[in-house]
This record gives C-alpha cells, sequence and structure tokens, in this order.
DNA sequence: ATATTTAACGAAAACGTTTTCGTGTTGACA
DNA sequence: TGTCAACACGAAAACGTTTTCGTTAAATAT
C-alpha cells in the first residue's frame, strides 16, 4: 500500500532538509549525533533503503550485468549462469538475463533493449544464426559505446573483448586418445554442422587426434547431422541417421560425439543393434550434463566446467567495470593502464563412467 | 569510447533547448516540421536511443520483473524461466534473476536487493529452507510495500498473492491410476520428505488413488528420501536405498516417483537387480525433462508445463501491473476495482513413453 | 571587543528524461 | 492600428540520490 520511504519524506517529517538526512545515513560528521541519531531511528523503523534506479542515475552505474545466451533450457548455459550469479552476487552485482533464441534479430533486441542504461557490461554468447551470418556489427557498436562484452564459449576473432573459452580441440583430442588407447580401432564422429566454432573445433581435434595416433581419418566414419530448427521429430531423424550411420560403418568400436544428445542417442542406437556397450562399442561425448551422468551405461565425457566458465566471465567483466571506475576517478588518465583483452581458456577434463573400458 | 548521446547533447549541438529535443523526438506537434526533421536526422545518425534509467526514474517504474527461484540447473525451473522471459519480452519487461539456492537467508538478501527500486515485481518459487522455517514475513513485506508477487509452483497460504500451480494431486492420482489400469497390483511410491509441499501434494494424490482403487496403502511401500544438502553422494545413497527398497518388497510391480530422477534411478537399480522394464515393473515419474526422454526406457511422465506455468505467473504478474497504473491514472479512486488474488491451476498430462505397457 | 575558526546545517547542482506552463513572434481580423 | 489566436519554442519542475559549496551562529583566539 505505502510506497517505500524517500529521503525527502523523511526530511520533512523530522523538519531538516535533504541533505542532512543523506548525511546523517551514511555517518557524516558534518552531522551533529543528536540529529544522526534521531535521523538514522527514524529511517530504521521506516525501513528506509536508497533507491536504486535513482542511485544508478547519479553514479551513471547500475551494478547488474546483463547475460545474453541463445537458449536457458539447456544444462550448460545454466550452469554458466549459476557460476555467473555466483560471483556477480558475492561482488554486488545483479544479473538481468535475455535469450536470443539462437535468433539474429532477437540477439539484436535484445542487446539494444539491456545497452540503454540498464547494464554496466555484457556475458554473452552467440547466436547459431549470428554465426551463421557472420555478422558482429552489433557487437562491435555496443563496445564502441563503452560498454564492455566478455564472450564465452561461442566466441569469434571479429570481436575486440575478453573471452572465456573450453579447450574444445583439446578437449576432443582427449577422448580420442582415451578411445584409441582402450582398444578403438575403428573410431567414428558424431558432429554438427560447422558454423558452430566449436563443432569445428572438436572436429578438428577428432582428426589430429587421429592423426598423431596414426591412425586414418576416413570421412564415412563421420555423421555430420544438421541440427537447424527441427525441434519436434528432431530426436527420430537424429536416431535413424545413427542407425543408418551404424549399419553401413559395422566395423565401429569407438565414437566420439561433439555433444551429450548424440553421445546417448548413439548408446540408444547402438543396443537395439544389438551393440554391448562398452564391450563392443565405447562412446564419449562432449559436456558434462544430467544426461550423462544419469544415462545407462552412464556415459564418459568431456566435461566443460560451465560454472567456472560463468565465474571466469563474471570476474573478468567486473574486474574490467572496476579498472575502468578507478581510472575515470585518476586525474591525470594515463593510457597506458588499458588492460589487453584476455581469452582465458577453461581446462577440460574427462569424466570416466561406464560407456568406456 | 565516447559514451551514449543524451538529449542534452543533441540539445547544444543543434542550439535549441532540451524540452524541444524530447518533443521532437516524439514527434509533438508542437515543434514546427522543420526541426522535428532536423532533430530526428541527427539523433538516428548519433543512434540516440532514451536512457532506460532516467525513464525508469521518472516514471517510477522499471518495466523489470524480477525472478527469484531455488535453483537454476534445474529443467523444471529453466523451462518456467523461458516461459516468463517470452512473455516478458512480448510485453515489453525484462528480466533479472536471482537465485537463492533453497537459502533464507539468500533468499532475504536477493529480495532486499531487488525490491530497491529495481523492479516492478516479483515472480519467485519459495525455498526449501524457507518452506522448513515457515518464515514467510519477507514475502507479505514486500507486498506491503506495494509491491506484487506471484508464486509459482511451491507456493503457502500464508502469503496473500497470486499464485501458479500445478494440480500435484491430480497428477499423481492420474499417474497412480494409469498404474492401476496397466494391471500393477503393488504400486509402490518413492517420494521426499514433506516439507516442500509438492511433494506432499503428491504423496496425498498417490493415497487417494489407490484407496479410490479398492487398494490398500501400505506404509513400507514408501520410501521417503531425504534430500538435503548432501550433494557430491548423493545419487549413491539413493541408487543403494532404492535397492534396499526393492529388495525387502520383491512384490512391486510398479512405481510412482515424484520426480524424475527418482524415477529413472528406480529403473537403473531395477534393471541391476535383473528387473525387465516395463514387463516386470513398470514406472512413472513426475516433471517432464531430459532425463524422461533420453533415459533408456524412455520414462512415461506427468508433464508439469513448465514453460507454460513460467508464461501464466508472467501474464499474471503484467496484468496487475498494468491494472495498478491504470488505477493511479484514474481521477476516481474506485476501490471496487481491485482484483482478487487468483489461483491459477495448471493442468498436467501424461506423457506415454516406453516405461509403461 | 574584534577577528577568526569551527560546528551544524541548507541550497543547489547533477544524473537524463518528460511534461506543464509560460512567452515571444507571427499572421489574421475587426 | 490594435486585439487575439495560433505557432514554435524554452524554462522549470519532478523522479531520488549524493556532493559541493555556501551560510549562520557559536566558540575561540587576539
Amino acid at each position: 500500500m505505502k510506497r517505500k520511504i524517500t529521503l525527502k519524506q523523511i526530511a520533512k517529517e523530522l523538519d531538516v532538509s535533504v541533505s542532512t538526512v543523506s548525511k546523517a545515513l551514511s555517518n557524516s560528521k558534518e552531522i551533529s549525533e543528536d540529529t544522526t541519531q534521531k535521523i538514522q531511528a527514524f529511517a530504521k523503523l521506516y525501513n528506509y533503503k536508497p533507491n536504486n534506479i535513482a542511485l544508478s542515475l547519479k553514479n551513471r552505474k547500475t551494478k547488474t550485468i546483463g547475460i545474453l545466451i541463445p537458449e536457458i533450457v539447456h544444462h550448460f548455459f545454466s550452469t554458466v549462469i549459476r557460476g555467473i550469479e555466483r560471483v556477480a552476487n558475492r561482488r554486488g552485482y545483479n544479473v538481468i538475463v535475455g535469450l536470443s533464441n539462437e535468433s539474429f534479430t532477437k540477439e539484436i533486441i535484445n542487446m539494444e533493449m539491456l545497452a540503454n542504461g540498464s547494464i554496466d557490461g555484457f556475458i554473452l554468447s552467440i547466436s547459431k544464426e549470428t554465426l551463421l551470418k557472420q555478422d558482429y556489427h552489433h557487437f562491435n557498436a555496443t563496445i564502441n559505446q563503452g560498454m564492455p562484452i566478455v564472450m564465452f564459449d561461442r566466441v569469434v576473432n571479429e570481436v575486440d573483448c575478453d573471452k572465456v573459452i573450453v579447450d574444445d580441440l583439446n578437449g576432443a583430442v582427449k577422448a580420442v586418445k582415451k578411445l584409441v588407447e582402450n582398444d578403438c580401432k575403428n573410431i567414428a564422429l558424431i558432429t554438427t554442422m560447422d558454423y558452430v566454432s566449436v563443432g569445428r573445433l572438436r572436429t578438428q581435434g577428432y582428426l589430429e587426434a587421429l592423426q598423431a595416433s596414426g591412425m586414418e581419418a576416413n570421412s564415412n566414419m563421420i555423421l555430420k547431422i544438421d541440427d537447424s530448427l527441427d525441434v519436434e521429430n528432431h530426436l527420430e531423424v537424429l536416431e535413424t541417421e545413427i542407425a543408418h550411420f551404424f549399419k553401413s560403418n559395422p566395423s565401429i568400436d569407438g565414437v566420439f560425439a561433439v555433444n551429450e544428445l548424440y553421445a546417448v542417442t548413439a548408446m540408444k542406437v547402438a543396443r537395439k543393434l544389438g551393440l554391448k556397450i562398452p564391450d563392443d562399442m565405447q562412446v564419449i561425448g562432449f559436456t558434462d550434463g544430467v544426461l550423462s551422468k544419469h544415462a545407462t551405461p552412464s556415459l564418459t565425457t568431456v566435461s566443460q566446467h560451465g560454472q567456472k566458465m560463468g565465474e571466469q566471465s563474471a570476474n573478468l567483466l567486473i574486474d574490467r567495470l572496476e579498472a575502468e571506475e578507478a581510472e575515470t576517478e585518476q586525474y591525470f588518465t594515463n593510457n597506458e593502464k588499458k588492460r589487453d583483452f584476455i581469452k582465458m581458456v577453461i581446462e577440460t577434463e574427462i569424466i570416466e563412467r561406464e560407456s568406456t573400458k
């Protein structure tokens, strides 16, 4: 019912000026002890809390960081958010999230909506459509307006900003090498179309690992799935394609899949074809999510440490924000001070479970 | 580099007043066509967008809604967020999310942080610890400060506000009846401790359905899991408990579990014990998430329609916000206008998959 | 007794908008 | 020639803070 109380109201009620109230509440020694006490007591009684919006306007910073991701119903992205929220909260920031839904336009709209004062900086992962279009002007535009960006996972060289990535290539190498060590002779790859950079890197890792192990890469041991927008029956299509793939390549005894879903689906299909896992076929996925942990058999995966990525991203962003702030306060604007952009690599780790020997 | 341009700067540059610029940009007919054109062209050139914070301060509303949930790495909660974000975005709102992490204190801190002007209203689901403590003063406090709240899923009678819940009781009834229809004679329940209301209701539904089917509820056919904070080895404990449960009740031929995890774990354990699903034992879970869809065999579940819950919650909240606004603008404050609090029930639906006959 | 410091407070600007209420300049009209 | 609209614009207040810079009165120093 009753709106939150303001300085002005307190001032009026106690018959002092707004400035006096403000100073008293911040324990300024300009104000006598008597009035300070009186004012603080009154403020406490009415549960006064300064209005954040007014503070934001005055300080020209919102203590809020914007997250912009392609999708939220996704284990990896939600762990990243959790990581961001954790350090943001600890360091006194709020997070506001926008979803691009893998759409270029929604990405732009969301950015413009948030860039007009609502936040101090962005943490984002690029949408698929944007990667396809290769149009990154909106990122550079907001950076030029003085708003720092940290990109994670799906990053791109065309934008100059801090980045946090997982070592996709090396993770893939590790996975494939593990399969090689486990005596797999014919290792297949199930991957996506190449325009999402992570898919490309993981594919590259697969190829490099094979070569390093003296095995030959064979193009028909690679299954490329078109992960476009056929949301509904996508699962069935996937199963059919994998089944066909396995049937035409009966020698396959090891599978590396670039994500969790492909991996568990591969296991499912394999089982339907009468293959025992891990005896007849070993499987390793990428991204350690719920599926991997609870599948039967549970899935050996390359863990991306999403939460850690989120935490690092948030630290990177807030560090930069606070550096800027310090810089502004300095009388001699020392240009040398500007921190270079950092590309932080989060190491992957293989989590061994039942799908490998 | 260059900060975003403001009205004042445009005004200075074009040698007119701030008011003129403001009016010109909103196509006021107070301003001549000439100057309007000139100003609009200039504004477009410099990509002027009004500052959201300033607008928020002036309008005393932020067009932002706060989401406060216990956990984000959770399929159900993330679908709810997706739903909220969808309608929020469509209706011109942003969302800012806070995580209570199931903690009472973090819930309060988050609420206080957001309630000081950052948002226009809350959509939240109560943390477990709060439910345990049964201390709801912070909810009522923020409501009394004029900030509307919509609660979803985990709601509570002690707080007067709009609520969106799933029909837990009826969903459980449906599930158990389905098992009965499928010729299950000994139906077990795997549930949680009772303090989370949804667990209690689902348990109650199980009991009612049994009674309605003329079957007797047997207390040792019910397994209560203590879902406290033993995050790490929780899974093993769970498997052990379920295994023990199944062994001491060999007659079980049907299982209703109050969540997805318990259901798939039950299937896993059952298989290890040599039971075929669904032939020897049929299983139904609650909450339709990734696990249900991709488990082998895939799991029959009661779908909660999380996204729909989110959408309805958002609509409820925004409706109320805009009703308030209209009310404020009215000269005669018509008290009768106040909308009663709504409790909206989302119907559940059984999604049949391979774990039932 | 006069000059100077100190204590305690208030006025006003600023952050970026929108909106209400002037105000001065036209042109038309009597 | 004088009156009155209409037109085009500007000044100022307001949203809720913080902070700088007065200003007054009392206390101290000379």
